[in-house]
DNA sequence: TCTGGGGTCCTAGGACCC
DNA sequence: TCTGGGGTCCTAGGACCC
């Protein structure tokens, strides 16, 4: 807790969905739905248009069709909301070297660290040129919360939304917080918030009133402590920059489910191999294997194996999830499969046997020096498999024309898939920059003048 | 209407060690 | 011979967040 609001919290506005308004001319003022497109998808973001419909995050895409057919359907670009995410945080990192990025779309940021802020006047200043430089960085609005605590400068930015700032004054905390429901507070989602209900407490107030021996009766220790403070107002966790990830995992839901248990552990296979690349990728290693299957009625559970050492060879997380696998009844259906590494380091078994071997090689040196006699034990060091070329097998004359992704045609240009089925493709050929709306023209998925097209930025060059 | 994918943190029981 | 308590690691599951 702090005197001045020098806790800023910016949170982007429908960010997916504000990305593709910005790349998509056409699209600008309609609703938008970003989200998994198949028969199990769900809505990661809706445009506020959208919203209007009744649209909302976790929504099954089914659902939102119903509620919105008319909105623009698109399949999620990571790796452009990456990009811009990264120039926001660009902007946040010159404010302060305290910034704690919560996602793609959200970071908390000390602006009393950056030495930006130390009052009420100059927290604000701060906050509406950040909004200001977003826009003109990116062509998009966020909303900033400012308050003297990070709960209260999340609760903030949300009151801000969109588009706007708001800024909470420390020592108004607890009669702010007072009337709002509890769901209000971090930490408390469905299951909390229904457990305090049936105990006749349904806002904030109810749970400063209720005493923390009551909390934690009723919620367990950490939780019940913790939200007895918050409750009040209080929270002095600190801006954090930089936390290193602590664990890898990657999972797949199958638009149908698998009853084959040789295509089950095909899959598992693929999997692991998918996760260790994402390992490597970070440069990191873990030392416990888990797998998670999801099966047809939609009981979830886990199994984990931990290794004598870390590794980030896929053979052999491939088979501890195989290994795994071996022990979970699949019959009536699996849903989801997942494969993830826990117990992350920087160095794997293979790094300490080389070491230990060297180590031994320059003692025995050493003594061989000293003794002139060659004692010294052999010591193998232990081999290193070579990595397994994982590539993304697109299968063999078949391009998946997905909505929202960028073509370029040779005769008409740049533009994007607005959908495509029954061998068609329909294209609307327009970029970031374009003036009016675009025109749309139907290939068939063959045409060999069609081809996948890279992302184009947001705004000037 | 039938429920994604990537994470984090907490709890609880049993094993094992001192 | 009987009884003890604490710490740490592992496993499984659950809640929550974006």
């Amino acid at each position: 807790m702090r005197t001045a609001p020098t806790i800023l919290h910016l949170d982007m506005d429908a960010f997916y969905a504000a990305v593709e308004q910005a790349a998509k001319p056409s699209l600008r003022g309609k609703p938008v739905v970003v989200g998994g497109l198949g028969p199990r998808g769900v809505v990661a973001t809706a445009s506020y248009e959208a919203r209007r419909f009744g649209v909302h995050s976790a929504m099954p895409t089914a659902q939102a069709r119903r509620l919105a057919p008319n909105a623009a359907y698109l399949v999620p670009r990571f790796t452009v909301y990456r990009a811009v995410s990264e120039q926001v945080m660009g902007l946040l990192g010159r404010l302060s070297p305290l910034v704690e990025p919560l996602s793609l779309d959200e970071a908390f940021v000390d602006l009393e660290a950056g030495g930006v802020a130390d009052d009420e006047a100059s927290a604000r200043a701060v906050g509406e040129r950040l909004r200001e430089q977003i826009r003109e960085l990116t062509g998009l609005s966020g909303s900033v919360g400012l308050a003297g605590s990070k709960m209260l400068a999340k609760i903030a930015s949300e009151e801000a939304k969109p588009d706007g700032l708001c800024l909470i004054e420390p020592g108004t905390e607890r009669e702010l917080l007072a009337p709002m429901p509890v769901r209000t507070l971090p930490g408390v989602g469905p299951a909390t918030g229904d457990h305090l209900r049936r105990a006749g407490m349904t806002t904030v107030a109810h749970l400063a009133e209720a005493g923390e021996d009551e909390l934690v009766r009723l919620l367990g220790k950490a939780h019940g402590a913790s939200l007895h403070r918050m409750a009040q107002g209080l929270d002095d966790r600190p801006v954090v920059a930089e936390r290193d990830a602590k664990s890898v995992s990657v999972e797949d839901t199958f638009d149908v489910d698998l009853h084959d248990r040789v295509r089950v552990r095909s899959e598992v296979e693929r999997l692991a191999d998918r996760c260790v690349e994402r390992l490597r990728g970070a440069g990191r290693s873990g030392r416990t294997v888990v797998l998670k299957v999801r099966r047809f009625d939609f009981s979830t559970l886990t199994r984990s194996e931990t290794l004598r050492g870390p590794t980030d060879d896929p053979g052999v997380v491939r088979e501890a999830a195989a290994r795994l696998l071996e022990g979970v009844d699949t019959t009536g259906g699996v849903r989801l499969l997942g494969v993830g590494v826990t117990g992350l380091a920087d160095y794997t078994q293979e790094d300490l046997f080389a070491q230990a071997a060297e180590a031994e090689a320059a003692a025995a040196a050493a003594a061989a020096g000293e003794l002139g006699a060659g004692e010294a034990e052999e010591v193998a060091p232990e081999p290193v498999e070579e990595a397994v070329e994982v590539t993304e097998a697109e299968p063999a004359g078949e391009r998946r024309w997905l909505a929202g992704h960028d073509v370029r045609h040779v005769e008409f240009g740049a533009g994007w898939v607005q959908g495509s089925g029954l061998g068609r493709v329909t294209v609307r050929f327009e970029e970031p920059g374009s003036v009016g709306v675009g025109r749309v023209r139907t290939f068939r998925v063959d045409d060999p003048g069609l081809e996948r097209g890279e992302p184009l930025p947001l705004v000037g060059g």
